[in-house]
DNA sequence: CTGAAAGCGCTTACAG
DNA sequence: CTGAAAGCGCTTACAG
């Protein structure tokens, strides 16, 4: 910019008038500077330099409890993407995606959260106990937590799960069904599959999880029955493939009359999986899920619906009101039934 | 930073040792310098002024000609995402999703690129004339381009679209079909829909629906048919719900056995529209789509089939190796037919 | 092992 | 309408 001013007879100040404040210069003055400026390959004020002086990139942060690769093959995911997206049309704002699995190195999950050049952050799915997410809060910026975790003082956006669960149940319920099982995604990031043990369940790091089977068990305590007499199967991971297979050994193990899961993606492989048995929705057997995704209703499931891209858009706005210099809110969603060709009376 | 320095009784220089180069410092002196950082509420060196002083952000940004609302629900944009992020995950970078689309008030989008805090750019199918490509391109950062526009000394990666729409005709002229239209989603982005003249094909913006085009006539002339003798059919979009509106009047308007299509959102339309007037693939008709999403092979559609997620890892190794100094370097991929169910011998 | 100093490239009150 | 100057918060050779 120094060199432009020096090559133009101007101040340097005047160059960067020319890029960012046009009514302050001539316009003669100021069509000089930009011609010079190219002839010379002056590409315009350097964008770290700028928000270093006005404190503003620009962008916001989508922290991602995920390999980017995973998470943009994941129905839920992408439907808060798109809703986020919205926002991000609406307003000019780059939506800087930022992976940060479990798995991977934390240090360097770390370093990207500390180096990203950000007004704020949307925190998707963290597990309660993320440095990741703890480097994202030290950063100063705004943060709104999506799904989880609650922390007091910080923007938060989800759904009434419990409430939502124990709807789900009840269907089941009043269908008249007694032999339940219930299918939940991943207590820990461990990757097992197998019966949940009451220990594992206490300590899982996944408060949806939680939240949703004490929502069941809510239910099932309404109706008389004891809980912890209905199997909770953990999956151990969230994609098709390793529902399916966890779908396989459940229905191997547990003999049911309906299984309650906690994702669209599990009732599907539960589907899937009792359909290669031979045995067929609403007539043999119910499954019911959760989230609304758009494959449930082409599998005409029956399921928990949630306003997944509602999430995303009013996680946005939060976002941006949080940057405007708004307190912060705490927002819960609510789900609807809805009822579709998985779900039936019991036999009997 | 000069607060912390001045709380621990450090020069400031030895804070950002503390932070970025912890060798360089005795470890107690190290950790009392966190510790006291912490305690001040300091998390950490600022991104924008390391960027500013490293000339390095850690992110790449990612144009696209589309709202980002629409964008995240086409098919080939996701599997080229996930390339993409395949790259990013294992190099933890950032990956800014910068939506530009053409009906934008131009100047934002500008600014938008300009900008953007990124060490280079990944253009997806821009149009040749793109003022907002041309921002990018002024920053001096590296550039790539995928699918569209091909420019001497900027990185280019794409398909080979005029080989494989070529051999696209060839199999459906191969099944005996003379009676053939074409179906091609958007020559300019004024959102015509209709058969497309001449003049309209000549002036297209789209250089691959231009190159796919050539192909397929091609194919005709080298079978004696007089290219010009097939109508060509534009949509005037990409999503599912206008090619299924342009499908319909495509077959209000012609009579023939078999659909070229260019691209499989279209063929499948063309398919879904053909099912509700009582026809069925390949008996009554024959389609042939384009690009190989995983719906076509849901559909049982014969595409030509495209390495999409491969085209997006190659272009991100691409960009990484362009910013690490490497030359431009341009690369064409190869198509493959991939014959299912929807394309048989035409009747008579 | 630690510090003093330069400089990255801007924006914006302030003065004229 | 234009300019001189401060300062945003860092990193990194250089010196000790």
């Amino acid at each position: 910019m120094m060199d432009v001013a020096e090559a133009c007879g101007v101040s340097q100040a005047s160059v960067s008038y020319a890029f960012n404040k046009p009514e302050r210069l001539s316009s003669e003055q100021r069509a000089n500077i930009l011609r010079i400026a190219k002839e010379m390959g002056y590409g315009g004020p350097d964008p770290s330099a700028r928000s270093l002086r006005t404190g503003r990139t620009g962008a916001w942060g989508l922290l991602i409890n995920e390999q980017l690769t995973f998470a943009l093959d994941d129905p839920t995911t992408m439907h808060l993407l798109r809703g986020i997206g919205m926002v991000c049309d609406a307003t000019d704002t780059a939506l800087s995606l930022l992976p940060v699995p479990v798995g991977g190195n934390i240090k360097d999950k770390i370093r990207l959260v500390q180096n990203s050049l950000v007004d704020g952050f949307l925190a998707y799915f963290m597990p309660s106990n993320s440095r990741v997410l703890d480097a994202a809060l030290a950063r100063g910026v705004p943060v709104v937590t999506i799904d989880s975790p609650r922390i007091d003082g910080v923007s938060f956006i989800g759904i009434d799960d419990a409430a939502g669960a124990e709807a789900a149940a009840t269907h089941i319920l009043e269908l008249g069904h007694r032999k339940i099982a219930i299918l939940i995604d991943r207590l820990m990031p461990d990757q097992t599959r197998g019966f949940a043990s009451e220990e594992r369940i206490r300590n899982s790091v996944d408060p949806i999880g939680r939240d949703r089977l004490k929502g069941y068990r809510k239910a099932f305590a309404a109706a008389g029955i004891d809980p912890l007499s209905i199997p909770v199967f953990e999956v151990g991971g969230y994609n098709s493939a390793i529902a399916r297979a966890a779908a396989s050994d459940l229905l191997d193990l547990v003999e049911a009359t309906a299984v309650i899961a906690t994702s669209d993606t599990l009732a599907i492989a539960v589907k899937l999986e009792m359909a290669a048995r031979g045995y067929l929705a609403p007539e043999d057997y119910s499954v019911i899920g959760f989230d609304g995704i758009q494959a449930a209703s082409e599998h005409g499931l029956t399921t928990m619906k949630t306003p997944l891209v509602e999430k995303g858009r009013r996680a946005a706005e939060m976002l941006r009101n949080a940057i405007a210099g708004e307190p912060f809110e705490h927002v819960l969603l609510e789900t609807k039934l809805k009822r579709d060709r998985s779900t039936g009376p019991a036999k009997g």
